[in-house]
DNA sequence: ATTGCAAATGAGAACGATTATCATTCGTAT
DNA sequence: ATACGAATGATAATCGTTCTCATTTGCAAT
């Protein structure tokens, strides 16, 4: 049990709700998450919490750098655990999975794109958005 | 005078609000517009047009291929009028100026990875964002 | 352990962007 | 010129997210 030590040196104060949505965050299999999605698995779970109150904690996270947001097509943001180094997302636009990858080749042509262009780079989104080849995707052609 | 032929083309009914739509965009100088700038350039300039009709052209020009929505950081979609060749595009954090390039090589990493991790690619998002140099962006220090 | 206070919470109102509803008007094929 | 279905505009509704404010909590100092 290390989260409250998480939320310390992040500078928040460790609460109960604060815990309970790090904890989710940390154990959902779905790395990528709305804040509806977080309400409702632990409302699921039995855990009293409002919904203001996950969106408060999500933007706190996203603010100390413990979360991403995504704002990936389709209206609702999806927040990512910051587990390591930076990566991009692909999503399937058939059964909204998200795959993850990183391309040196492509951090470093970002780099030189925005310096030519006078801009002194922040950080970047990128998603490449396809049909995935997964068995249980609703898009995959039934060819066996 | 050829966009009635443009909306005709691409399966859309010439109407009035639909011309002025498009005929906006083709002639303002910021090539990134929000519905409600549109809408309000329109008023300004003294065209009858409800913010509705803006929205349903946009959604329809879209679908038409004939523009692109982008879903910046910041809440509200802007609209780029489909002139060529795809681009990505960069935006100051500070004045929101918004730049575009294509760089090649990105191109073919990403159809790389999209094969690679078995997707069939049909398009992407790729924003960078960062501090542009322009005289008069806020974010500018006036070191001279 | 108890107290006090600022910070956090929860319920629901408010908000901004976008879409839906519906009576009226327009575009166009006849 | 006519008629019909599609498009429009005003406004209500919706959706995701943030704000308000009365109550509760974490935690530092006793």
């Amino acid at each position: 049990m290390h989260q409250p030590e998480h939320l310390k040196n992040a500078g928040l104060k460790s609460t109960l709700p604060r815990l309970k949505v790090l904890e989710l965050l940390e154990n959902a299999q779905d790395r990528h998450l709305t804040a509806e999605d977080i309400y409702r698995k632990l409302h699921e779970a039995g855990e009293e919490i409002g919904l203001a109150t996950v969106y408060r904690a999500l933007t706190q996270f996203e603010a100390a750098g413990l979360v991403t947001r995504h704002n990936f097509e389709g209206g609702q943001a999806v927040f990512e655990l910051e587990r390591g180094p930076h990566h991009d997302h692909i999503v399937c636009v058939h059964c909204g999975r998200v795959d993850e990858f990183y391309d040196k080749i492509i951090e470093e042509r970002q780099r030189a794109i925005a310096k030519k262009l006078g801009f002194k780079l922040h950080e970047h989104t990128m998603t490449l958005y396809g049909e995935c080849s997964g068995r249980d995707c609703p898009g995959r052609k039934n060819k066996g």
